[in-house]
DNA sequence: TGAAATCGGAACGAATCAGTCTGATTTAGG
DNA sequence: CCTAAATCAGACTGATTCGTTCCGATTTCA
């Protein structure tokens, strides 16, 4: 039940992209030295990212990141999917038939258990979690 | 984001052990049999759950398991909780502070988003579980 | 044309997970 | 009271995946 460290890795390196959006083209090493995480694994995070479709880049010198969407079109849903794969609580939810899927009783719920929460990870968009303070009051 | 084999195992084994809690004691033999799934597997699950206090266990013969509390009570996070350890999609949200802490600004975010899901998961008692069928309508 | 800078993929090591097994404990019966 | 069976409980091994790191292919600027 807890989400692999690439993908915390992605969400923040995402979020440090969302302010560069203006600017147009970042570098993966700036995005981490303002972030601070390590520089090879944000380099495979941006990788993955890309592949998605989530991030456009740009080679050679000059070149960069940049978002292929805005910052409000992307949720943390597509953020995990990017990296983790599709979000499937168990391997009955992707099709992908379990020992006993047979005799199984809770496999018609799982899918409801599924969708509720992708739809709370999908309600969070990117431009939410770049609003840095103003927040202290929750904890 | 998908949860362990143990986990989804544990799920059907309390499903199961659910159906017998009128009569008392079952066996993790018994259980296994029942559901299909391996027994060693299914002596793991019970074991675990039975430390977590989810169940109550008999030792000797004509022992068996026994729900600890009524099936009402017992929600999925529960049951994730007790096997796959506390629900923390990040290291931050359990109190482990990651490389980064210091400089993650979406760590406010992330108490909001594990409670949300894990508000989803509690919402799922053992009894909707239980009831088998008459759900074919929502696929 | 030369060179630098960038992304992209591939390889290595570590950690966790899944599965299996054997042993300690307890009760029922003789 | 003793034997015996049955049960849970914990420890071990193998495998898969995750995390990290490195080096090469490609593109643009000077
Ligand atoms: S069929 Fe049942 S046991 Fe198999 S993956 Fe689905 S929920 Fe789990
Ligand atoms: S502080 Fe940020 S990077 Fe670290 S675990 Fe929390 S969300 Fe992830």
């Amino acid at each position: 039940m807890r989400l692999s460290n690439l993908a915390d890795y992605a969400v923040v390196t995402m979020c440090q992209a969302a302010r560069h959006c203006g600017g147009g083209k970042v570098s993966a090493a700036e995005l981490a030295s303002e972030s601070g995480l390590p520089a090879p694994t944000v380099q495979k995070v941006v990788s993955k990212l890309t592949s998605a479709g989530l991030l456009r880049s740009s080679r050679g010198a000059g070149g960069g990141l940049q978002l292929a969407r805005p910052a409000a079109a992307i949720s943390l849903a597509d953020i995990v999917e990017a990296v983790e794969g599709p979000i499937a609580l168990t391997a009955c939810v992707e099709g992908e038939d379990c020992a006993v899927h047979e005799k199984c009783s809770v496999k018609p719920h799982w899918p409801i258990v599924n969708s509720a929460l992708r739809g709370a990870l999908a309600e969070i968009p990117l431009t939410r979690l770049a609003q840095i303070p103003q927040v202290k009051e929750v904890a």
